[in-house]
DNA sequence: ACTACTACTGAAAACGTTTCCAGTCAATAT
DNA sequence: ATATTGACTGGAAACGTTTTCAGTAGTAGT
């Protein structure tokens, strides 16, 4: 069934068939008619590949994410994917491993893909100009601040939070809470990743603070796995470290670490108290309560779509949007 | 750039290019090479739409599932995604709301993405054989078994665990720990989801061991999601009924129970145990840790693509994989 | 020297759309 | 009555591939 068997069905021209399914104006209403009767009847669905082969274009937009698994990120898409949808597009998902280059991934996909844009999900901050000069789609970035300013604003858009000032603001409720000794567990290499800003925003507290940095109670996690975390935390306390709170950059390394203090006989908040940055689901479910730093997923992710809408349809220019984190005050702080 | 150009560029006609970038047998080892040079000097990549347009297929395979934000589905479609990279192909993702139709859905897709292959996660058991005769391609179920009976074992793959004995293995743990007043937590409206089939594997497994149904210890839970399971079991407890052990029929039902009865002062497993489905991996993380009957989620991914990619290159019929459950002994049993 | 075969090659048709262009027809303006 | 406009229409080219088919050149067999 093809878009000539319409025409002869409907007794117009192949041109009209098409000017009526791309809602042209030019097209009388009979003639409208007459096709549209003929498409529902027989449940007529264009070929997307002569379509995109003509208009050199589709209706995808790209996410590109490192790493799925992570809830974190699972429930942006999951937002990001239902709004793609009802703005009329298609998201075509990529997930990349810890190792590749998600710039020239992107590359690769929008045009294989013909991608209208491009969102990326937890990317590195270290790009460079000439790297994101690879893109020549609408490009929104979902939790990634450009903190670096390695980037021309004008050639991106943004929705993330301010990964330092959160980081500031959980290592402020410990201090408030009477807490000096503050461990912070980090994840991933230092290669400019949320990881590394949030590290730099807890620097800059304990500094405000009149805290004397101290090389051993951090604690450095080489994945952003919970078991990775639980794993580090166990060999990290067998040194028998004085501290009395721990700021962990993320959930899943909050989760892993009260596992292991746990075992290690230490209770939360009584011998120390636990504050994070993300306010993933499970988290809200562990026993004690992660206190933690919200973020807005379902709104980043609902942002991110619409600048993305915007910027395609011509109507909007690149923007970079800050969102507001909310603590949960749960039980794992005094 | 077209293969016009790299025909030009390589001084061989178009056919040949072609020919080279299929890989067919009969081109000679110059013309090869001089055409593989010009498509890496220029980084040349074939246009995916008019080469589907004339194969009238693509290397898509379709993944539908209903609801993506649970976990338990995420860790799958991780690994099934990178699987089907592996083996050369593409994932299309198409996450589906609570109440649309994955049949019609799917039907869509196959014809829209040209897809090669069809995977369901999480789809209902109570299809007809006329429904699921829409899909036209190979056809792979995860996490769904035919219960019921309802389709023709021919006509698609399955690779799950087996639902109803997983569950009757929960009980049956719980049974031997002395508990007789076994709680059931399950979620879904009874339609032919998994739960209802675990809900299933209970009742027989009362029967078996001589313990009466007590219609007061089911709790019924109208999603998938903790929170509701939370709020569910919140509201039960009030009832003040007296139980020993709650069977959750997946770890996110658990989890949102772990969290009521903890805060209605029960506590576990002293009080009541806890054992759940599934093997998520934040339920390791709770405290007590969930005991729960593990899927090997990495291993149903992995399998589900393997049987795909079989039965597109001709060299597997469909089958019927039934992978086995392992026992995570956490702390809420005792 | 002829045939038969093999190995390779290129021309051209086809895939199903969109869109440009030229054209028809009726209505309106002159 | 004729020219001008406007609304609509259909023919045909174009998009970038794959694949069929016919063909050439070289080699081996007789």
């Amino acid at each position: 069934m093809t878009i000539k068997d319409i025409a002869r069905l409907a007794g117009v021209s192949v041109s009209t068939v098409s000017r009526v399914l791309n809602d042209h104006p030019d097209v009388s209403k009979s003639a409208k008619e007459k096709v549209l009767a003929i498409v529902s009847e027989y449940n007529y669905i264009p070929n997307t590949s002569a379509r995109e082969l003509v208009k050199t274009s589709s209706d995808n937009i790209g996410v590109v994410v490192r790493g799925m698994s992570n809830p974190f990120y699972t429930q942006i898409i999951t937002e990001i994917g239902s709004m793609i949808e009802k703005a009329g597009y298609t998201m075509v998902l990529q997930q990349i491993g810890i190792s590749d280059d998600e710039i020239h991934t992107a590359a690769t996909m929008e045009r294989d893909k013909k991608l209208l844009g491009l969102i990326f999900l937890g990317g590195q901050l270290n790009y460079t100009k000439e790297q994101v000069c690879c893109i020549n789609v609408p490009f929104v970035c979902c939790t990634f601040n450009n903190q670096y300013g390695n980037l021309d604003e004008e050639a991106y858009s943004s929705v993330c939070i301010d990964d330092n000032q959160a980081a500031y603001d959980a290592v402020q409720y410990l201090y408030k809470e009477g807490h000096r000794k503050i461990a912070v567990l980090l994840s991933g290499p230092e290669d400019g990743s949320v990881s590394q800003v949030r590290f730099e925003g807890y620097v800059r507290a304990l500094r405000d603070f009149g805290i004397q940095l101290d090389e051993k109670l951090i604690i450095p996690i080489h994945s952003y796995n919970i078991a990775d975390a639980y794993e580090g935390m166990n060999i990290w306390l067998k040194q028998g470290l004085s501290f009395d709170a721990v700021f962990a950059i993320s959930d899943n390394m909050a989760m892993g670490a009260m596992k292991a203090l746990r075992e290690n006989g230490k209770s939360i908040p009584q011998d120390v108290a636990v504050i994070a940055i993300d306010g993933i689901e499970a988290s809200e479910y562990m026993n004690p309560v992660l206190s933690t730093l919200c973020q807005p997923m379902a709104e980043m992710g609902k942002e991110a779509v619409k600048q993305m809408v915007g910027i395609i349809k011509g109507k909007t220019k690149h923007r970079h949007i800050l969102l507001q984190t909310k603590l949960r005050t749960g039980e794992s702080l005094r």
